[in-house]
DNA sequence: GCGACAG
DNA sequence: ATCTTGTCGC
């Protein structure tokens, strides 16, 4: 989905004279939490219709015809998430693979970094793409999807780390459950913040459920099944490859996206 | 009710 | 995430 085009279609509809704000317009796509978005979109873009409040309220403009876009892939989370396996569904562990994006405007570049069980790289590789979503929170894995499927390709390793939250997630359905999902994977979620949930002790709960671990005291990072995988066994997994605070596949991973993108852009 | 919110 | 220099510490 184009979410560009989808604020495009709803500016369009402000008549001359008219103005709206970035609020009334995120809350038209489906979510008033997509509003900086908005607002970064739109003002890189010289618009001269919308704003963060309108003084003259006979000015404002909000009845916008809309599908709502963003309740959709609220919904499409809610029903998926049904489907996301949180014990242990694969064999041996022979390869764990970290996926990461780096970016320039829109353009992205995805890398992938496999290793086998001895943390020795056992595959490279990285993507050039446009992507046609922003950075939303909670809709993150709507931006990236498209990036790391194109990277994903032919791939087969056993386990993969994804950069961002799985399981942890408000409609428990994170990018790493999204992806582990779409590609029958086994997969593991790793935040660098806290997008939500209570933390007692090292795990962390979601009405009761716990949905994640908290790992290491400084700055911690978030640990959460994406798919096919269980909570104990993704630690387990992010024990053997924790060099430094981010585990290696991802680092690795991180480290290639933002050399690719360097690369491509001097 | 209100605000915050992975990358 | 990106924009950026130096700087503290092992």
């Amino acid at each position: 989905m184009d979410l560009y085009r989808e604020i495009e279609l709803l500016v369009e509809q402000i008549p001359d004279g008219m103005f709206s704000t970035y609020k009334a317009v995120a809350i038209a796509l489906g979510d008033e939490i997509a509003e900086s978005a908005v607002k970064q979109f739109l003002d890189g873009r010289e618009n001269r219709n919308v704003f963060s409040f309108i003084k003259d309220s006979s000015c404002f403009f909000n009845k916008f015809k809309t599908t709502f876009p963003l309740k959709k892939l609220r919904e499409e989370q809610l029903e998926l998430s049904r489907k996301v396996i949180t014990d242990d569904d694969f064999g041996e562990i022979e390869s764990v693979a970290g996926m990461d994006v780096a970016y320039a405007g829109d353009t992205a570049y995805g890398a992938y970094v496999e290793m086998d069980t001895e943390c020795r790289i056992i595959k490279r590789k990285t993507v050039k793409m446009k992507v046609d979503f922003p950075y939303i929170p909670t809709y993150f894995s709507y931006r990236e999807m498209p990036v790391l499927n194109e990277l994903f390709k032919k791939e087969k390793p056993s386990v993969v780390m994804v950069d961002g939250n799985g399981i942890l997630h408000p409609r428990q359905f994170g990018m790493a459950s999204h992806f582990g999902f779409l590609n029958s994977v086994p997969s593991i979620g790793i935040a660098k913040k806290l997008l939500c949930g209570k933390i007692d002790g090292n795990y962390i709960y979601i009405k009761g459920k716990k949905v994640g671990f908290m790992h290491g005291k400084e700055k911690p990072i978030y640990i959460s099944v994406g798919h096919k995988i269980s909570l104990e066994s993704s630690l387990a997994v992010i024990k053997k490859f924790c060099r430094y605070r981010i585990p290696e596949p991802l680092r690795q991973a991180h480290m290639l996206a933002k050399t690719a993108k360097n690369e491509n852009n001097l």
